[in-house]
DNA sequence: GTTCCGCATGAATCGATAG
DNA sequence: ACTATCGATTCATGCGGAA
């Protein structure tokens, strides 16, 4: 079922039951470079999360906070140009403290975003539940980052019931008498605002999520400093694309992006400037594609 | 005990065993001109939840979301003078959707704080965990808020100790139910059955929080309305004033930040625009006041 | 004195309609 | 075209009265 393409080292091939067919490319260098390979109007998500603003410059791509807009603007621009129209991007980021301030070089790049034609859709809070431990005199744990939300249009693709939660505890007790006045008081209540249909709930198990994510931080990655856990690109992948579409990741890093991806049947890119990142990923992919040899891997289902 | 100031309408005095003398200032009028009679280097908190940005120019002080900077400038500026060096101001804000896009307001704001001599030491997050329902084809509901940490100096008072929490779950969901009387009772009764509970928790397995905070808003009582709930503002007097510091809200609003400084033994200046907002926080401290000639409200213990 | 249960009410946002 | 108004949609919480 799964077949390397020919001639193409970095290309993975999956077919499932000979009608669909899901490709993950991984490039390595400069995204500011690779993505002009790319076409536009290409994709359908960018989810990625950067290379943090660092004053060492020793670790994985360190740029300087002052430096990071600058940095940054160009490969936003090219992010724009393969984005499809429908498509939507989310930039996972959160701004480091210098000098016992916070950084501003993440509100300065929205602002200048915005200026290259993204719109600003949404800020959504990941709260990391298990973050770092550690204690300094003037400042608590941080435990949150910032899922910042682009489009090139108000108007984008968005599967809400794909990512709908249980309802709250309150409902169980709520719902299981419904009064007359709950039925009735869509009519009764005109020009006081605020009618409901509360019989509406009734038959409903699921309820639509908030702009806050909590989620636990991955602990087992030490090779890789910012890595994220699978389910949050498996959340924005369910949220903003359909099978078959295209996924990006032009800061591939561990590879967790393009790895959720292809488990979800979407078509991924992923570049990485980094060569041993880039080989993890690789042999990542390869040990993957073995996995979904066994039937348990459930691939051949449906 | 507690004693109206002789020639002062708008001046509260609670005198506790003669020890100690609690001043609460409340101020009918604009931030920027009301703040002009205040002594420089007064304030040891200032946390206030500014009128947010509004389209419409009917409701209260209604700011349009592109003046919004002009607007906050000069009261930052005087806010800056009365704060102490050791003081911190946290201020309560979140941008709203205009035209299918986050407004850029509050980040402008920022940038420009900070070129007025402010430094942006931390932002917390206020996580709403019942926020206003609705659905949207292009966005889920808002469930958070900023709460901005601004500060003079590098080096400020914080007294991390006073807002730690309890770990494990059993405490957790234990703190959760308390309700607001027993949470009184906790800072006035120290030898009773409840106050035993906690110093134990405080001896034994107390961890620092982090700068995300969880809170419900309050929305049932019908006698004050808050903006946000009482433990909001009680977080933070407790993280960064010790007793008979100040406090100063420059938009009062319903007041909840002045009532419970002056319940935590903190005194408060506040500031409000609206007649009908200032006399109705007017009425509810005497209330309160009338509430501390009960020996049931704690006041006289110690 | 507890527990249970009804219910008002929130710093909302979009799209259509009207001026 | 551009702005103001209105109806429709939706969840979770804490209060207060009842059991």
């Amino acid at each position: 079922m799964y077949d390397k393409k020919q001639g193409n080292e970095n290309s993975w091939l999956l077919l499932i039951s000979g009608k669909m067919e899901i490709k993950t490319d991984l490039h390595l260098g400069d995204a500011k470079d690779i993505l002009l390979d790319i076409p536009s109007d290409y994709c359908d998500l960018i989810f990625t999360s950067p290379p943090y603003a660092d004053q060492r410059n020793k670790t994985y791509g360190g740029v300087h906070p002052d430096d990071y807009v600058d940095w940054f603007l160009p490969i936003s621009e090219q992010l724009l140009r393969v984005l499809k129209p429908s498509g939507t991007f989310v930039l996972n980021i959160k701004e480091k403290v210098v000098n016992g301030e916070r950084s501003t070089y993440v509100i300065e790049l929205i602002l200048e975003m915005k200026r290259q034609g993204w719109l600003w859709t949404e800020e959504f809070i990941w709260h990391k539940k298990n973050c770092y431990p550690g204690k300094w005199p003037n400042r608590f744990r941080d435990s949150w980052e910032r899922l910042l939300q682009f489009n090139k249009q108000k108007k984008f693709h968005m599967y809400q019931e794909e990512v709908m939660v249980p309802m709250g505890d309150w409902a169980k007790n709520r719902l299981k008498n419904l009064s007359e006045v709950d039925k009735k008081r869509d009519e009764s209540r005109v020009g006081s605002g605020f009618g409901k249909k509360i019989a509406n709930w009734k038959n409903r198990d699921n309820v639509y999520p908030t702009n806050v994510l909590h989620m636990a931080t991955e602990c087992g990655n030490k090779n890789h400093s910012a890595a994220f856990p699978e389910s949050l690109p498996e959340w924005f992948i369910k949220l903003f694309t359909q099978e078959n579409d295209v996924v990006l990741d032009p800061f591939m890093g561990s590879g967790t992006t393009n790895i959720v991806a292809q488990r979800m049947r979407r078509n991924s890119v992923g570049i990485e400037i980094i060569p041993e990142y880039y080989e993890a990923v690789k042999e990542k992919m390869d040990s993957v594609q073995l996995c979904l040899f066994e039937p348990e891997a459930g691939y051949e289902k449906t």
